[in-house]
DNA sequence: CGTTCATATGAACCATCGTTCAGCATATAG
DNA sequence: CTATATGCTGAACGATGGTTCATATGAACG
């Protein structure tokens, strides 16, 4: 039956290629020649691993994407102070960790299944920050606030500050995540309210 | 001597059309001969206006940014907390009425021409909020804090929360920015150190 | 009117790139 | 060793799209 079985270069390479070539160029400047070459193969092996070049992208997507939620579960929510400055450390890390998917997925944002793929990410991200709000809140740790409201700010604002490391390549991430960790929780007035 | 001078169409219209094309569908997506027939032109009257796509594409993002930065003068800074309001309300009020330009600028980020304009944007903004923040901190109305660390995640809370509007689709302008600057002001904790 | 020349047209040119496929290589089974 | 299934190759194909150019149009001027 099956003579053999293996491909020569693995598919898993061939994602890694993709994945610099993608985020550097983006979709359609990155070719499939480019591809194949970087890997050392040619474009008809290529088209054995992958029917063609959206699903390579995709499949690139879903596996860079795998552990992406993960990351943020079991948060100490008795602790909801704790619980946030771990939460924008997490999402700090986690993003220049995975720099290169996420630059992409800012990008394309034409193709329609990132669509759904970011709306799919606010909405977890926008929980799990709303819990840790309400958790406060209840603990008297937070003001009385609108918490849904907030909620957006505050994944708004980890998203930006973010978004200034990659796009605009300013920033340190430990004191970064640390500055906006005091922004958020402090405020800059003398006398909040 | 000069017989005729007016284009039929003017370059402002073609502008018009290809900022829209732009931004629908990125760079390389939008075609010349798109722009062209959306004006009801020939692809070679269009060669007749600009001597190329990139060209075309880059006096298109300099008409779009010519007033990006006159609206953020006279702010009053001797009532910091006003003119953080202020500057806050206009840069979302400016970025929802240009988002068009906004989503091409925060998309195509190989365009090396692009990459200048944003960090002189960053530069320029920079300044601004760090300027709120002196004024607010020697007016006593702000707490003491790293004036540059903390102007650099205001910025980037404004455009987080810009871009989840452009991106994400999802905010209202005008409760945004109340929210924002309730943020930024008082933060979340109950007893604010 | 006839001449001139700025402006307009769109077919043709050319380069690029995703995709296919006929031919080749080789590992495994019998 | 032979047969065969599997994997590999890269030239060729077809579509696309930026750019050019031979040709046409018609306004202004004498």
């Amino acid at each position: 039956m099956n003579h053999r079985s293996a491909y020569r270069v693995p598919k898993s390479e061939v994602l890694k290629a993709a994945l610099d070539l993608f985020s550097r160029k983006g979709y359609s400047d990155a070719k499939m020649a480019d591809i194949a070459r970087k890997v050392g193969m040619s474009v008809g092996a290529l088209y054995l691993r992958f029917s063609n070049k959206e699903e390579l992208f995709m499949e690139l997507i879903r596996d860079q994407s795998k552990d992406f939620i993960e990351h943020t579960r079991s948060l100490p929510l008795h602790e909801p102070l704790n619980a946030l400055k771990t939460y924008i450390a997490i999402n700090i890390d986690h993003a220049l960790h995975k720099r290169q998917i996420l630059s992409i997925i800012y990008r394309e944002y034409n193709l329609l299944s990132l669509k759904d793929l970011r709306h799919e990410f606010f909405k977890t991200q926008h929980g799990i920050i709303r819990d840790i709000l309400r958790a406060g809140v209840k603990n008297k740790a937070f003001k009385a606030m609108d918490i849904n409201d907030t909620a957006s700010m505050i994944f708004a604002s980890i998203r930006g500050t973010i978004m200034l490391k990659l796009i605009f390549g300013i920033g340190d991430a430990k004191s970064m995540g640390n500055s906006l960790f005091k922004l958020i929780t402090n405020g800059i007035r003398k006398d909040a309210s």
